[in-house]
DNA sequence: CACTCTGCT
DNA sequence: TAGGTAGCAGAGTGA
């Protein structure tokens, strides 16, 4: 027989590869490093040599590695780290999905396996490679038995490779006598004990003297020097029995022929779900097209070209009486128009972008007299009924207007049960034509599309499932929830992404091609496809982990008033933005030259790594610290440095004016739309807390602490003749802690309506209340944000610029004021660690892979999460219930007043000056009561002409 | 594309 | 042992 078999020792190149490869995590928190660097090894020699057979060997079951014991620092033993262990079932259902022939067998260690499989494929005439990180192998080698070893350098894999005269080369022995030089030496990774005194070297020479054990003691006379003789005399029955150990048998009774070794197609369907289920994305490309289009062939998808098709298909849709439809669509970003630069962004499960050029997206013909515009590229509707289902897609301007599509819609949601979509948001914003959205400007107290009372829009939440919410509640660690990863997690289903199918190209790219229409239509059907049968699993899910409520009465209600929030807008004056970029301009430019002149030489200052030569080497300053590309000159390095040059505060001023310039004052205007508004996006899936986040721009972090930046707020205005309320939470997450805690101390001090920093301050420092001073003030409010974020000793001295072991003894007075607290946040841990992920008040999870890490830091990590996540988690559902109720009371009294911004404690509301009053006693009322805690929810509104004076 | 830095709560 | 405050988005540099 001719070819070539590559033999692979599974533990133990999972094992290298496991210390080779930094660590990665999927988005399910699964540890893949191992397993990712395992198949590079693999598909690596397999490239490289092109073999027709491959055979995987395992031991059964190896929690402990014979050869390469794991040992933490102490040199110590310890099992395997549960990322590793964790990792072969992995690498074995990877190996499987591949077709790949493992080979395990109780009471056989895979390198006797190996060791068998070698020597007959050898005596069958085949080639052998065989690749393990196990030294031992190489008593196999022959000349055509080849032991392959990788190293995982950085850069990439690097494989030793050894026939025989290769190991007389390097160890000076022959490869059989390899078991031999173990029986002498032993090997003090693998419990071979060898002879005592004996190590490499003179067991070589004794070797080279004799060619194996055996005869070593048949002529043990011959032996010198005096010292090895004695050792030999002394440890004959170590060095038989260590021989004996160190042998790989040859013989083992496998069932095993060469024929099932064969290489399969490794890229196949199976195979390319795994990869996609633990985000290999450098692997993917391996996978053919065919491949990834066959995964998606079962879908049946009708491409409606008439209106009589279309007409058909709802006939029988409404025939059918289906209790759920699904709706997929393809879309630009709702707000394109009127912001044609901003780069291409992806929201929700679709593309959507805006243009860089004068197309506006597609224009609808006259309705009346007048136009009417949705962004709509086209839609797909799916639902179910005798056993099969039915999925069309139509595009808009085809057959049928995008306002007759949105009609259908409509009366899609009146009529059915449930509808799922993935991100219904967005829908909601396609659903509402341009013009429409004008209208409401003006009108200001009607509310739009499609529910027009607090009654209507609850009967409609109670119609909604949207996919991406309830998977962003059942995991939010994932990164994305598009059609590809809901099929997959909740449909065990592979089907192509969008970014498989089209890569990077916008959908206005691919409405123009016509050979992309095919692959758009499956994308397209997908969308409404997947949503429709996931939404069983899901809810049920859902259900299961007590979230139903929590995705029906706060997230679905959220998404919708976000809607409305985006749709609506803040007014932004450009005029006041264009000349605050020319004043900081001319700062800048003041500050360079200074800058340049006290450096001696001119340099970009915004390179972190030329700042850092500059002070730390040519300037000689002090207290360099290095990260890992350079020196660190963040700010809080350079504030200690403050007194030590003039330069320094030149450049900490310089970092603030640049960021001004460019993230807001240059930044702000391109978002600007015509109707002189900003419509930032409020993200609802990304934050692994519950938060909200805000993009495009982000209206989350405009300044304030500093005057300067403090002064953009007054860009932000309510439109003419209106006024800014402006309601804010007082410290909710402390006050969500003592309620949580039920710590008495703490809720005492806030029912009786304390400074809470002073009270604490004089609790711990054991003060009177009054005698507490700015410095203790200080340090309390500090172990006050620490608790609630996870303290550590270690952060809160550099908090506090204080030792650690200063910083130790706050918490630890901390604790002893208030005992409860810290019963309460050991409790959040233990639950953590016992449950796999941390809960909120109103049942939100987040998982905490991190507890079980073997690795400090992750482990520390995973504690300061599991004590956060329920605070930060809580505070985060409970301003959401503050704006979904603020919004429908608002509505419920025919108040024109509307939310316009959430910033996680905080609402800004545009307000008519008339209804100034009933506004405030709404915010007051409504966000105080959004939960019942222990302690009062304090929360302050202030009045102002702009966000600047409201706040 | 990773890293550093800075803005907010 | 060394090293970390929690949660985000965006700009800029440099490989």
């Amino acid at each position: 027989m001719d070819g070539k078999i590559v033999l692979i020792d599974g533990h133990s190149i999972l094992n290298r590869a496991f210390y080779g490869v930094p660590d990665l995590t999927n988005s399910e928190g699964l540890h893949t490093n191992a397993v990712y660097g395992f198949l590079n090894i693999m598909l690596k020699i397999l490239d490289e040599e092109k073999p027709e057979y491959l055979t995987v060997a395992f031991d059964v079951k190896h929690p402990t590695f014979r050869h390469e014991m794991y040992a933490d620092y102490k040199g110590t033993r310890k099992g395997m780290p549960e990322e590793l262990k964790e990792q072969v079932p992995l690498i074995q259902e990877m190996l499987r999905a591949m077709g790949v022939r493992l080979v395990m067998k109780e009471g056989y260690e895979a390198d006797d396996i190996l060791g068998t499989i070698a020597r007959q494929a050898e005596k069958e005439g085949l080639e052998v490679s065989l690749v393990s990180g196990d030294r031992d192998l190489l008593q196999l080698a022959t000349d055509r038995i080849m032991i392959r070893i990788p190293k995982t350098k950085r850069g990439g894999t690097e494989i030793e490779n050894y026939h025989t005269q290769d190991v007389i080369d390097k160890y000076g022995i022959t490869p059989p006598q390899i078991i031999d030089l173990k029986g002498l030496m032993g090997d003090a990774s693998d419990n071979i004990p060898g002879v005592a005194g004996v190590g490499e070297k003179t067991a070589v020479k004794v070797l080279t003297a004799f060619p194996t054990v055996e005869e070593a003691y048949a002529h043990l006379d011959e032996v010198t020097p005096k010292r090895t003789h004695d050792l030999l005399e002394k440890g004959r029955e170590q060095a038989i029995l260590s021989k004996a150990l160190a042998t790989i048998k040859t013989d083992c009774e496998l069932d095993y022929s060469l024929e099932e070794a064969h290489i399969p197609e490794l890229f196949n369907e199976k195979s390319f779900a795994m990869v996609k289920r633990l985000e290999f994305k450098s692997l993917l490309k391996r996978f053919d097209k065919k491949q990834q289009e066959q995964a998606t062939k079962h879908l049946q998808i009708q491409n409606l070209k008439t209106k009589e098709q279309w007409q058909e298909f709802f006939r029988h849709l409404y025939q059918s009486n289906p209790s759920i439809v699904g709706v997929g669509f393809l879309a630009d970003h709702w707000a394109s128009e009127g912001a044609r630069k901003k780069k291409a962004k992806k929201s929700g499960g679709q593309l959507a972008f805006v243009f860089d050029d004068g197309d506006a997206g597609i224009m609808e013909e006259h309705t009346g007299d007048q136009e009417k515009e949705y962004p709509f590229y086209g839609i797909s509707v799916s639902y179910s009924a005798e056993d099969e289902v039915h999925t069309a897609c139509i595009m808009a301007g085809e057959a049928l207007t995008s306002a007759e599509i949105v009609a259908e819609l409509r009366k899609l949601v009146e009529t059915i049960d449930h509808i799922a979509v993935l991100g219904w948001k967005d829908m909601l914003h396609h659903m509402t034509p341009i013009e429409e959205l004008s209208r409401e400007h003006e009108a200001a107290g009607q509310d739009g599309f499609p529910a027009a009372t607090v009654e209507e829009q609850k009967t409609l939440f109670t119609k909604i499932a949207d996919l991406e919410i309830a998977a962003y509640l059942l995991n939010p660690l994932k990164d994305t929830y598009q059609v590809d990863d809901i099929a997959r997690d909740y449909l065990d289903m592979t089907i192509s992404s969008y970014a498989e199918l089209f890569g990077k190209k916008r959908i206005a790219e691919l409405y123009e091609e016509e050979t992309q229409k095919d692959a758009m239509m499956q994308y397209l059907g997908q969308l409404s496809f997947v949503p429709c049968l996931a939404y069983g699993a899901v809810r049920e899910e859902l259900e299961e982990q007590d979230m139903w409520q929590l995705y029906e009465e706060i997230e679905i209600p959220t998404a919708y008033y976000l809607y409305q929030m985006e749709r609506l807008g803040v007014c932004a004056d450009g005029r006041v933005l264009t000349d605050m970029s020319a004043s900081l301009q001319g700062t800048i430019e003041g500050l360079e030259k200074d800058i340049y002149a006290l450096a001696g030489e001119e340099f970009n200052i915004n390179s972190p790594k030329q700042l850092g030569v500059i002070l730390f080497e040519k300037m000689k300053l002090p207290f360099a610290k290095k990260t890992k590309t350079g020196y660190s000159t963040s700010a809080d390095i350079l504030d200690k440095l403050r007194s030590e040059d003039p330069i320094i505060p030149k450049i900490l001023e310089y970092r603030q004016v640049t960021k001004l310039k460019s993230t807001y004052a240059d930044g702000l205007p391109v978002y600007i739309e015509e109707d002189g508004r900003i419509h930032g996006k409020f993200n609802q899936t990304i934050t692994a807390t519950g938060r909200i986040s805000s993009t495009d721009p982000n209206l989350q972090n405009i300044p304030i602490r500093m005057e300067l930046g403090r002064q953009l707020r007054k860009v932000f205005t309510p439109r003419r003749n209106w006024v800014f309320l402006d309601a804010d939470y007082s410290q909710i997450e402390l006050r969500v802690l003592a309620h949580l805690s039920g710590d008495p101390e703490l809720i005492e001090a806030y029912r009786e309506n304390k400074d809470i920093h002073r009270s604490t301050a004089s609790k711990v420092f054991h003060v009177s209340f009054d005698e507490v001073t700015d410095l203790q003030r200080r340090n309390a409010k500090a172990v006050n944000f620490g608790i609630v974020y996870g303290i550590s000793s270690f952060g809160l001295g550099q908090d506090l610029n204080v030792s650690r072991k200063e910083a130790e003894k706050f918490i630890e007075q901390y604790f002893e004021t208030y005992p409860a607290i810290k019963t309460y946040l050991d409790g959040l841990v233990e639950d953590a660690r016992n449950k796999g992920y941390a809960k909120t008040m109103f049942g939100r999870r987040r998982p905490v892979p991190e507890l079980s890490s073997s690795n400090f830091m992750q482990r520390s990590f995973g504690e300061r999460v599991a004590m956060n996540s329920p605070i930060q988690g809580t505070a985060a559902d409970i301003i959401k219930i503050a704006m979904i109720r603020v919004s429908q009371k608002l509505l419920e009294e025919g108040l024109q007043a509307k939310v316009v911004l959430q910033v996680h404690d905080e609402l800004l509301v545009e307000t008519p000056v008339e209804e100034t009053e009933k506004v405030r006693e709404i915010l007051e009322q409504e966000m105080a009561h959004a939960a019942e805690l222990a302690v009062p929810l304090e929360v302050e509104v202030e009045e102002g002409s702009n966000w600047y004076e409201a706040h």
